[in-house]
DNA sequence: ATAGATGCAAATATTTTGCCGCCAG
DNA sequence: CTGGCGGCAAAATATTTGCATCTAT
């Protein structure tokens, strides 16, 4: 019952287990939804993104690939994604600023550990997390839909320089 | 090692459990910290809220005690409370809009869980989630400052309406 | 006396909206 | 063809900064 340290880790090294790539966009089209040229570039950017993603970045790797592609675009399609619960929109404990991050949604819940230090992000899957929310289902009635948990702290390397 | 249900409930309904009135003004006291005015009256009104506070509303409430008082000095107090870990930050998964929420922070850490229907926020404290921030600092070899776990669902009223 | 806080205005950052022309299906 | 989508500009919302003045200690 160990925590399965998980397949990811973010900042800069996020390996992205749910993405056989075209996994968004084959979500979205069985949906029957739209495929625009624009939707596709962002959909296989999210999608195999190697870290957690905010607007900015994704907009400036969408504008590498389609130099039109505007900002409002990206946050209609972020949003779009959203309600249909296929990324997920963290904040990661505000680390720099209040943007916010966005990854896809997996199989399985993962907690955010982030080192207020140096700004690495941990993502661990553990049991206890899975046991944590059936319980509150249980004992508050409650149909979870979405769970979130992000902890913040200092890491081994950071300790010690302080 | 069932959920305490908390003491709080929150969405106008919050019983607030770490405040003995004046709390925050003795924990800036004893750290040297300049007590103003302005800083007494916000203080005061996030010690005793019944609810969790966002801007808009201690601005507002602020400003009944003291219409002077500026906007930029609620973000500015909430900047020195965070900074000392006296007030925590919320986003309650963004339920009405990207505004944050506060609270203060109490002697144990408790989940949020909100009905994404009807928009209540229950707090609640649970043996599990101390134990899966034991098992995280363990593994991942972090020393934990923050924790947080936001949980969004439907609540049995809301099931029944939909 | 003076370091540090506030108010005000303006800048910045972030997200949303209106409208019109365009394109996927 | 046509309803939904994207681009552009502008608005709305949220937060931060510069600076002169004031105040807690």
């Amino acid at each position: 019952m160990a925590l399965s340290p998980s397949h990811r880790v973010s900042s800069g090294e996020r390996i992205n287990i749910s993405s056989e790539p075209g996994r968004l966009e084959n979500e979205l089209a069985r949906r029957g939804i739209r495929l625009t040229r624009q939707r596709r570039t962002l959909l296989r950017i999210i999608d195999t993104a190697p870290e957690h993603l905010n607007v900015e970045v994704l907009l400036e790797k969408a504008q590498h690939a389609d130099p039109r592609l505007n900002r409002v675009t990206v946050y209609r399609t972020l949003d779009l994604l959203k309600r249909h619960g296929l990324v997920d929109e963290l904040d990661l404990l505000h680390l720099r600023g209040h943007q916010h991050f966005y990854e896809t949604r997996g199989p399985r819940d993962h907690i955010h550990v982030a080192c207020l230090g140096c700004g690495k992000v941990r993502e661990v899957e553990s049991e206890l997390f899975d046991r944590l929310k059936q319980q509150i289902a249980r004992d508050c009635d409650v149909e979870i839909t979405v769970a979130r948990t992000e902890i913040g702290g200092y890491c081994a390397a950071c300790r010690r320089k302080a």
